[in-house]
DNA sequence: GTGGTCTAGACCACG
DNA sequence: GTGGTCTAGACCACG
């Protein structure tokens, strides 16, 4: 479920954070879920805990999730449209650079079509 | 004309590649129109030089200026479509970032239509 | 009676202690009241037994509650004043803290009444 | 200047934080000062400089301060009213928590009056 | 030189 | 078992 590429250029702890947000977004990890054990997925993914509790500490500041020690990590009780916009955000910075280029609006939905019959 | 925010996150040379390819889609650079010297800039905007060569040399390796020893930088020959299209390349990665997360094209639309409105 | 917020960073047994603690200072426990069974406790609020006997060790230790082999926790017979006491050394620390960041006496003040009247 | 007390059970990152910020708010780092270097710090106090940059990133999320590789750390151009706002924040928990004991208002007037005399 | 990421591994408190 | 902190040390991109 939680693809992660250690080639890319993306940091690891990064990817996870959107992994895991996107597994929100599309409802598959609900609320209250737990989620995997840093240990465990750390085991999984053979990727070093430090990096998971990175992720993890990243999506609980943002309050996502919930983690106590000596319980686990847990999907916050966030409405989905919140969880949304953390990922709009990203979105709209990539607009701003577009449009301060001097490309135009239709430009731009133009190009979300062809992305989107393309979809990786 | 070239705007570099010291305080973004965003690398410097990165900044300054964006900022001169924005001139020339806005037809501010033309063709074969000189670019400032890389001291003279340097001086300029209080940046170290081998910053500037940096993002010279990576608009040079995409063919959107060129340099001779000796004479200068300047940009290219090229169709206006094609530099667009280093700007739009990143808008991709966006919008497959946001599709991938379940987020729709319709939400997308209304998203840069919003961002128009407030353009920063 | 006895809150405990699951998702809380704070650590069960610490929100217990205070719980009880808070009862005491507003005489809804009274002097040799006896407190609920850990096992009882530990099933009403679905949490790890251990935990709770934590909670009611720590009381002890301060002399807030007693407990006896066979018979169960009960309330010290002590003056609210002392119990009391361990709050306020909690805000305390609170206080140094902001006054060494330069904040003012006044400043505090102003905080204190603002919170009383949108008291959570 | 920076304050450690490796023995305390607040965390070494957290201290630094609060250290910093009381710094700024005394304004003994000005806005736009360049913040000892991780490196360089972590010599000085022999601390991890993992756990420096732990602080330094953590004010970088507030805001509070901002960082580039290649070029350093700094003190943002913030109101200071806003620098406050973090520590009158921990300060209101504590308030909040008090108050929920049924301490009163007088008593924690009474009480940061006493803190300021006797100042650590 | 600067900060950012990551690994490996230890130790701690909490449940 | 769980997450949180910290150290030691490597490697990277940026300036």
């Amino acid at each position: 479920m939680i693809n992660i590429n250690p080639q890319s250029r993306i940091p690891i702890y990064e990817q996870m954070r959107k992994s895991i947000i996107e597994l929100i977004i599309k409802g598959i990890l609900k609320e209250h879920e737990q989620l995997p054990s840093i240990r465990s997925l750390a085991k999984d993914l053979s990727i070093n805990p430090n990096t998971i509790a990175k992720a993890y500490q990243s999506l609980e500041r943002d309050g996502i999730i919930y983690s106590t020690a000596g319980r686990g990590s847990f999907v916050s009780e966030l409405n989905k449209n919140i969880v949304k916009e953390y990922v709009l955000m990203d979105f709209d910075e990539c607009v701003q650079e577009a449009l301060k280029s001097g490309i135009t609006v239709d430009e731009l939905i133009e190009r979300i079509k062809k992305n989107n019959e393309v979809k990786t």
